[in-house]
RNA sequence: GCGGGUAUGGCGGAAUUGGCAGACGCGAUGGAUUUAGGAUCCAUUGGGAAUCCGUGCAGGUUCAAGUCCUGUUACCCGUACCA
């Protein structure tokens, strides 16, 4: 059958338009299926293969459960909140709006010319009013429960983008959008208490299933660790000096102290300290450090000893000195820590450049010569001496702590609350008024939507202010409460703020009494499979799941974890090995490929170029053989003869279907179509083919090329879609092939092989393989010492 | 530094989990067809002076190792003074 794609694929992506053949149906009595992919964020370049690549692997799984009698949810929608989009509006005088519309429209066009199989009426879009009206909702609620909060911290600032960031979005100390290193910056800001959920994100990990790195990562990132808080006296006044250990039991070993720069003890006691000026100088020193200086100069501790303030050790009594240094952070534990320079390599290092007495509490290094960081005897540790076990010494010392009142067990993450705004114009209204007389009172729940003012100048301000301060009619207001004067917030919320619940809103997309109905809730929940980028997996993931734990404690969803299963597709290199970038001038557009080779042929390319998971080079030549493939899946309709089975495929058909239906699962794409490469030679190899088993191959390549598959289908006379015919069934016993070939080694080397019944019995196969014409000559006169038989697969036989 | 991963032909990658290494595809070579190119079809394609050697390197376990164990090297990803 001559095959025309430019023809064909228009055609059916019609016929499935019209049919509504990918609808998902709420309350269905069949079994559902809900499949989720990450939505894109429509940036003006238009999508690139990568994208799909990762809705590529879902999408063949969603067709097949479709097939299988699932009735499946696929959707779709646009995370379209965020800088890009603001930076280039401001750039071209654009609004927003008009850009993220255009922007969307490209990226549907896109989509749908792959001829993905998403249901198209659920479509959502995070910043139309309908939908971010319940990011707000979610939001107050938060705040209702004390999950919100404000506070004036360092933050980290990109002077370029001129944004507060969150931690998750400044890794490396680089802003996450434009690459600009980030700087330290005291502000007021909102921040989403989700350190308060640390242990339940942790927990919930146990009850999903995950890719065992995503699950890692997600763990590193919550960074649990378990030690003690100890309080330590202070001489010169009667108030303590907080601190946060993992090694309680080195207590003994405690020769100075550290403290953060920014530490408040110092602030309070400014009139004590002898050398105020000079703690000054260094913190003014350590603000202006970028990141990246910070981390160069790990190996050179710096510091400043405060004059006027002293700290006993608790349990030797022994009075110890006190040190600013920007080793030492604010934001982890209490800011100030307990050194113990014979087992702690930082410390160690602080000691020796300030002459700080190094006493040895475990032994078994030499600490003259660096810190012991291994396990030991205590020594020099009173009641601690002699225990040889450092659970048993911490245990011990905690005790002691809390029976004398000075310290207690304690936890610590690594995770920080989540910096919850942007002092940008692109994205969604943070409803909160701030009132002379009540002070931060939450916009009424009846009016949400709290709208986006359309504004002309979206340039932010030069002292860090939103652009949506200069809008007097946005920001004046009346209180909620007293009905005084009053002044809106006038930060919006950052990106993640939007995808942190798409998953829910898929599920009743249209509603405007809630964010989605309960009864929908609960027969769609929880998503059964999630596919997506690792770059997501620490910030959108954790977010997710955190919003969706609030939810679920606060009774709106009916399952505690939002994703049942999550896996991860792997990056599509440019075709010189490089990752696709734009200056790099690597990229593919998708629609390029389409043109001269068709959706099939792409759809089939990317989940064939190799293992799902893994990054691959693109590689056009090789995309040829997808289309040669697929050609010669059209081209069989011309072997097309008489009914029934042909015999020599029979087993061979079984066999694909088995593979191609396991490997799915898996997403073992790549082998999948490779085992159905493999039968479509073995037909030409036959050289006939019955309708019925090419109906099987066409339903079986049908999620990969489904425009091919319907074309055939119909052409083959098949019944309504193919898109929606019951997916082919395997017969176990037929699988298998009568008679096997079976591998003869002797003493581990390949000599022969030979043909045996299917699990012939082990000494029927010996026999037989000792008879074999080159086999016979190796045995015969030697010692036999050993017979090995794996049925069906391979006799080894050990002769001397 | 720490955590995770990878290493197989000229290339992308397979290998039912310890059982014939290199499936499938690309590329290449030869042939057919074609005025020519392209496309298509057929054959060959890990190396080799040939009962041998081959899965980053060095050992080990085993009748049998790409797969398991010990050591080692290189690269990739994440994270980073986390007390």
């Amino acid at each position: 059958m001559k095959y025309d794609f430019k023809q064909v694929e228009p055609k059916w992506q019609k016929k499935w338009e019209e049919a509504e053949a990918f609808r998902a149906v709420d309350n269905s009595p069949k079994p559902k299926y809900y499949t989720l992919v990450e939505f894109p964020y429509p940036s003006g370049a238009g999508m690139h293969v990568g994208h799909i690549k990762a809705y590529s692997g879902l999408e063949v799984v969603s067709r097949k459960r479709r097939m299988q009698g699932y009735n499946v949810l696929f959707p779709i929608g646009f995370d379209a909140y965020g800088l890009p989009t603001e930076n280039y509006a401001i750039k071209t005088g654009m609004h927003p709006r008009a850009v993220t519309d255009r922007n969307i429209e490209k990226f549907t066009s896109q989509l749908k010319r792959v001829g993905f199989s998403f249901d198209w009426s659920r479509v959502v879009d995070t910043t139309e009013e309908d939908y971010y009206r319940w990011t707000q909702w979610i939001f107050l609620k938060m705040f209702e429960k004390g999950l919100v909060f404000r506070d004036t911290a360092l933050v980290n600032y990109c002077p370029s983008c001129k944004v507060v960031l969150s931690n998750e979005d400044s890794q490396g100390g680089k802003c996450d959008i434009c690459h600009s290193d980030i700087v330290q910056k005291s502000k007021a800001v909102w921040y989403l208490r989700i350190t308060e959920y640390a242990d339940k994100l942790l927990q919930g990990l146990d009850e999903v299933d995950y890719l065992p790195n995503v699950k890692q990562q997600q763990i590193n990132w919550i960074g649990k660790s378990t030690g003690a808080f100890v309080n330590f006296s202070l001489k010169e006044i009667d108030e303590k000096l907080r601190i946060y250990t993992t090694r309680p039991d080195t207590l003994f070993g405690v020769t100075f102290m550290v403290i953060a720069p920014e530490h408040p003890i110092i602030e309070a006691n400014r009139d004590r300290i002898a050398n105020i000026d000079a703690l000054d100088a260094y913190k003014e020193e350590c603000a202006k450090k970028t990141e990246f200086e910070r981390t160069q100069l790990v190996k050179d501790k710096t510091g400043v000893r405060i004059e006027g303030l002293t700290a006993v050790n608790p349990v030797s009594g022994k009075e110890i000195p006190i040190y600013i240094s920007d080793y030492v952070m604010m934001g982890y534990g209490t800011g100030a820590i307990m050194a113990v320079p014979a087992h702690d390599e930082r410390d160690w290092a602080f000691a020796k450049k300030f002459g700080i007495d190094i006493v040895e509490v475990i032994k078994g290094g030499d600490i003259a010569a660096g810190a012991y960081t291994g396990d030991g005897e205590m020594v020099n540790s009173g009641f601690l001496n002699g225990l040889t076990n450092k659970k048993d010494s911490i245990a011990r010392m905690i005790e002691h702590l809390t029976e004398q009142g000075i310290g207690e067990m304690g936890v610590q993450y690594k995770m920080k609350d989540w910096a919850f705004n942007r002092q940008r114009y692109w994205g969604e209204p943070i409803p909160i008024v701030h009132c002379p007389a009540c002070g931060i009172v939450p916009v009424p729940y009846n009016e949400l939507p709290l709208k986006l003012p359309n504004v002309k100048n979206f340039e932010p301000g030069e002292g860090g202010e939103s652009p949506l301060a200069k809008i007097d009619s946005f920001v004046n207001c009346k209180c909620p409460k007293c009905g005084g004067d009053a002044k809106r917030e006038t930060d919006t919320m950052p990106q993640w703020a939007g995808s942190s619940w798409y998953f829910l809103r898929y599920i009743d997309p249209h509603n405007n009494e809630a964010f989605a109905d309960r009864e929908k809730l609960n027969y769609w929940l929880p998503v059964d499979w999630y596919n997506g980028g690792m770059e997501h997996v620490t910030r959108h993931m954790i977010y997710s799941r955190f919003w969706h734990k609030f939810l679920y404690d606060l009774g709106e969803v009916p399952v505690s974890e939002p994703y049942a299963k999550r896996t991860a597709q792997g990056l599509i290199l440019g075709p010189d090995g490089e990752k696709m970038s734009k200056s790099k001038g690597n990229v593919v557009d998708p629609n390029d490929v389409v043109d001269v080779f068709g959706a099939d042929v792409l759809r089939t390319y990317v989940l064939f170029m190799g293992d799902y998971g893994s990054a691959a080079p693109w590689n056009e030549s090789s995309m040829k053989g997808c289309k040669r493939f697929l050609e010669r899946i059209a081209d069989l309709t011309d072997l097309v003869s008489g009914s029934g089975v042909t015999p020599k495929l029979e087993s061979a058909i079984h066999k694909t279907v088995k593979k191609v239906s396991l490997d799915i699962e898996e997403m073992k794409f790549n082998t999948a179509i490779a085992s159905m490469m493999a039968l479509l030679n073995e037909i030409y190899d036959v050289g006939s083919i019955t309708k019925e088993e090419l109906m099987t191959l066409v339903r079986l390549i049908c999620p990969f090329a489904p425009h091919l598959a319907e074309e055939l289908w119909e052409n083959l006379g098949g019944e309504g879609l193919c898109s929606l015919a019951a997916w082919p069934e395997w017969d176990e016993a037929k699988t298998v092939d009568s008679t096997v070939e079976v591998a003869v080694q002797i003493n581990g080397k390949l000599r022969a092989t030979i043909q045996l019944p299917f699990n012939a019995p082990k000494e029927e196969a010996i026999a037989a393989a000792k008879a074999d014409a080159k086999i016979a000559p190796l045995v015969e006169g030697k010692t036999v010492i050993k017979e090995i038989s794996i049925p069906n697969k391979i006799i080894n036989i050990v002769v001397k």
